[in-house]
DNA sequence: CTACCGAATAATGTATACAATATAACGATG
DNA sequence: CATCGTTATATTGTATACATTATTCGGTAG
């Protein structure tokens, strides 16, 4: 058939289901900076031979998500004070140009959304189901991002970091406070936004994220203790 | 010997030589948009195996440098209007926040440093070294990086961004007019730094190279026409 | 007991082999 | 001559083998 040339037929490579499964557990936080991963080892517990294990490492590395040992093999980033700063740092600059963007092609019916969004998560938070809220407040982001481009690599950034930062947020995803603090930065945002004023957004969004950089230091801070 | 351990004898790997072979190569606007690349291919030309070919190749992609083909192989990437234009803008982003930055923490020293690089580039310009005009330029901007830690993220983005640039850029480099831009566009950071506005530096820096996006736009619209 | 040597072990780097599949070439048939 | 199917070719994906090098560990000489 020549149609059939149409349809991807070819199935998942391997290299890409183990990088999956590394990515998965290192931003889900299952797979921490304490193991040493080297190729053998890998290779042997899922099963596949060394080849596809060594290129998903390889293309782990190099978007930073695990480093390479001194001695030999790999372990996990990310997780020093300082790469975490950076990372927060990072996401605050682009998400604020992002919002900048934003801005300046918003439809009106996005106010009543997003409005809805932070309506819906404060509500969760005042009868406590923290899960809820999270999901909200991640709801709005994701509103947010889907006025971007999603081709654009503005756009693939912003998602990529917004993964990695996952793992840091533990704490605030618990804390009333925490929570509170997320919504009433929404609020501001979304202010900012209804009043289109580029800067104003660029701004707002830089001093919400810097909060949730705050956060998750502490998160960080609690982690090392308890070790 | 204990003490071999510590110095590392490890040559260099194939995969990386080749890895920086191509990079430099499509870099450098050698290897265009236009050759497929294959593994098998690469390896016999470059005398390697197919292993640290693909190794390579992978990264290159992770980078962004060249894009799987639909059909197979991979293609030089980044030569088209919008990828040269978001290239830009989110140089635009990063080295306008690292200039807010840099406002904050730069040295005395640095001010006739920086006079001194676009004096040198002034005069150039005025007696037609064209050479001399990039020279200086790029030491202006590789002194402005120097002063955010070299270990950040941040900065490591940056500089990488600035490789990809620069095989854009042929036409400004040639052009009088250009050049004289770029060369204004140096003082108007300077004097910003001097004022010790981070507003105003990251406001500039953004400008400096959205003109700069204008000229690689220009060049780009050329190319397209000769072909 | 300490320093050094060397074998054993672990891990990586590269090449190669083989299977799977997509693309291209080619020829036959309606 | 267009279309379909078939074979050949190109290309990739994975496994494996082998060489190389680091690290570790144990033992021996001083």
């Amino acid at each position: 058939m020549t149609v059939r040339s149409q349809v991807d037929k070819r199935e998942v490579p391997v290299r890409k289901k183990v990088y999956a499964n590394l990515k998965m557990a290192i931003l889900s936080g299952h797979l921490g900076p304490k193991e040493r991963l080297t190729e053998e080892h890998l290779a042997e517990t899922l099963g596949v031979s060394r080849t596809p294990v060594r290129e998903a490492l390889y293309r782990l590395e190099a978007e930073g998500l695990i480093r390479p040992l001194e001695t030999r093999g790999f372990i996990v980033s990310g997780d020093s004070r300082e790469e975490v700063e950076e990372l927060f740092e990072l996401r605050a600059i682009l998400e604020g140009y992002a919002l900048r963007i934003i801005s300046e092609r918003i439809p009106e019916e996005s106010f009543q959304q997003l409005d809805t969004f932070i309506d819906k998560a404060q509500a969760a938070l005042e009868t406590g189901r923290m899960g809820d809220v999270f999901k909200w407040n991640t709801r709005f982001h994701d509103h947010l991002h889907e006025l971007v481009s999603d081709t654009t690599r503005l756009y693939r950034m912003i998602v990529d970091m917004r993964k990695q930062v996952l793992r840091h947020r533990k704490v605030t995803l618990q804390s009333t406070e925490g929570a509170q603090r997320t919504i009433d930065g929404h609020r501001k945002i979304l202010l900012a936004l209804r009043l289109k004023d580029p800067e104003l957004c660029e701004k707002t969004m830089r001093q919400h994220i810097k909060l949730a950089k705050e956060d998750a230091l502490l998160t960080l801070l609690k982690e090392n203790k308890e070790q």
